[in-house]
Formats: structure tokens, sequence, C-alpha cells
DNA sequence: CAGGTACCCTGGCCGC
DNA sequence: TGCGGCCAGGGTACCT
């Protein structure tokens, strides 16, 4: 459940459950979901990406997070962009509090279940919790592909405000919705930039919680072809794409994301209704919705870009 | 800073 | 029915 209006449908829906609630135990079935763990995780938060876990190296790693997480009580999750992650009542040895954070990379989920349901595909980690309003409840991570990850992480003060995040998110920018975002800044930056619209709006240290369907979208609703560079975007469109950003991320959010399967589901396992009101993701050869003409496929960066060639006119 | 590629994975679908 | 190739919502490392 990969864009920010997902995250942010799994995050709103584990609130009450979690908040609150203590970890009573944690059961890691699949250490790759870790992928971001590290065993002495917090004090200095480097991600294990690309590297491939030893079975050795997965069994410590799992009894760590294990071990660390059972007994901790949890706090209200918070997000900024697709980061997701609930601070906890425990702290690294440097004194911070440490945050338990998820990543859903492209087929993470988070499901809340009675504590001795069945589980669901993909389960890679189980965690139950009891909640003193809600009693025994069970959080479990399922992930078809394994891109995303649970770890423990240290919070630290952001470096642009006094809001505490995570080692990990620290190089994540604001999103669009969050009242902190900088307008100005986003527009300032996105128009002295060479790249492609496209790919700024992908870059998660620019504006974060956009990925390749919400791309697409806004960049339909602004009227903007992908490969448009930044500094050919004039002020007054670039107020246009910041607008269109929003609204497409705001409908996102009221229909409750955007699944194509099963595979990208709220904390109840229900679909979002979104992928109804797509007008340019994977409708190659679809006709626009505003003026007809088919939509056309364009690969750029190695992912599809999805647009139309008469509204949206490169530059 | 910009671009390209490779990699971390599973699984659905299509053509042969 | 099997198999290879391509595709998929993300992020990072490492080249040029």
């Amino acid at each position: 459940m990969p864009e920010l209006p997902e995250v942010e449908v799994v995050r709103a829906g584990l609130a009450p459950a979690v908040t609150g609630a203590r970890v009573a135990a944690v059961q890691v079935l699949d250490p790759r979901a870790l992928k971001r763990h590290l065993p002495t995780a917090g004090d200095d938060g480097l991600g294990g990406h690309g590297v491939t876990l030893t079975a050795a190296a997965g069994a410590a790693r799992s009894a760590d997070f294990e071990r660390r997480v059972a007994g901790i009580t949890l706090g209200a999750p918070e997000r900024r962009g697709k980061f997701l992650w609930i601070p906890t009542s425990a702290a690294a040895v440097s004194g911070e509090p440490l945050a338990l954070l998820a990543h859903l990379g492209m087929s993470g989920q988070m499901l809340l279940r009675a504590h001795d349901a069945d589980d669901d595909r993909h389960v890679r980690i189980r965690m139950w919790i009891e909640h003193p309003d809600h009693g025994e409840l069970r959080v479990d991570f399922a992930d078809q592909r394994l891109f995303g990850s649970l770890a423990l992480d240290a919070l630290r003060p952001a470096a642009d405000g006094p809001d505490l995040v995570p080692t990990q998110a620290a190089h994540i920018a604001r999103d669009p919705l969050d009242p902190a975002f900088d307008d100005a800044r986003f527009l300032a930056l996105l128009r002295t930039r060479a790249s492609g619209v496209k790919k700024l709006l992908l870059d998660q240290t620019l504006v974060s919680g956009v990925g390749n369907i919400y791309a697409d979208e806004v960049l339909w609703r602004a009227r903007l072809h992908p490969e448009t560079r930044g500094v050919r975007v004039g002020p007054r469109k670039a107020v246009e794409l910041l607008t269109a950003l929003r609204a497409v991320f705001a409908q996102a959010l009221a229909e409750g994301g955007t699944s194509f399967d099963a595979q990208y589901v709220n904390v109840n396992g229900q679909a979002g209704y979104f992928a109804h009101s797509l007008n340019a993701y994977g409708r190659t050869g679809a006709p626009c919705a505003r003026c007809g003409e088919p939509i056309r496929r364009l690969v750029i960066g190695g992912r599809s870009s999805h647009f139309c060639p008469r509204c949206q006119r490169r530059r």
C-alpha cells in the first residue's frame, strides 16, 4: 500500500487500536522483513539495503527485534511521506526514544486481527498487543515482495522543525498535506532543477508521499508532460502543480486509497476505491477523460508513465 | 546535480 | 502443462 493516501489510511486505522497498547509478544516469521532493523538499531540508522542476510544473521536479527519489542508500550502512530512509525516507551542506549518504524514498500500491509485469528497470506511478523479499552489484538505485518520492513529506530528532532522523526526518515521532506509544508521552498526548488517533473515529484527529498500512480494523476490534472524540465515550469504552472497534487491526494484519501487487487488494503483488509477515479495511470490506449485522445505510455527512469499527448504537451 | 543500471523479492500474465 | 520473459504501488547504492 505504497503512496501517501494508502499509508495514511493505514496510520489512521492503526491509531485507535495501538495507541496506549502494550506489546505482549512478537514473532518474526521471516527475518527479511527486518531489512531496516539493525541489531543495535536506533543508535545510528543505516538501513541494510541490498544485503542478503545469512541464516545466522537473520536469526540474530529476529531474536534482537523480538526481545526488544516485547513488553514496550505504543504511542500514537505518525507518518512522514510513506514512512510510518509508532513511538514507544523504549529508549536507545543514547537515551533517544525508540519508534517502531514501518515502510510498506510495494506490497506491505499492516493488518489488525483478533489475537487468535488465522494468518493472512504473506504474514512475516506478528505482534500480540493488549489495549486497555479494546483488549487483546494482533498486528500482523504482511508483505508479498519483501521490499517493505519493520524496524526499531531512534527518534531525533527533524531538520525542518521541532518534531521527532526516525533517523531513517530524516532525509524525507514533509508531504503537501502537512500544515508545515513549505510551499515557497518547494516551488523554488522545483523551478531550479533540470530533471523532468515526473522525476522531481518522485524525489522524496523535495516533496514526500508521491509514487508512480499519483505522479501520473497529478501531471494529468495539471496538464504537464512528465518530461517537462523543472526549470521550464513557470511560476503559475508550478502553483497549479502543487494545487493538483493536494487535490489528488485529498480525493484519494477520501476514497480510501487505490487498490488494484487484494494486495492493497487497509488494516481490516478492505480495498480503497480510487482506482475507479484514475485518469492516466494504467490507462494506456484508453481515451483521455478530457479530450478523448488515447493515453500514451512512456518509460521514464525504468518506470511506466501515462499521459495524454494532447492535454500534456511537451514544451 | 543528472542519468542510468542493478539489486532487494514474489507472483500474475502472456506467448510459445 | 511448462517455461521464459515481462510487468508491478519503492528505495538505495554505485557507476558514468
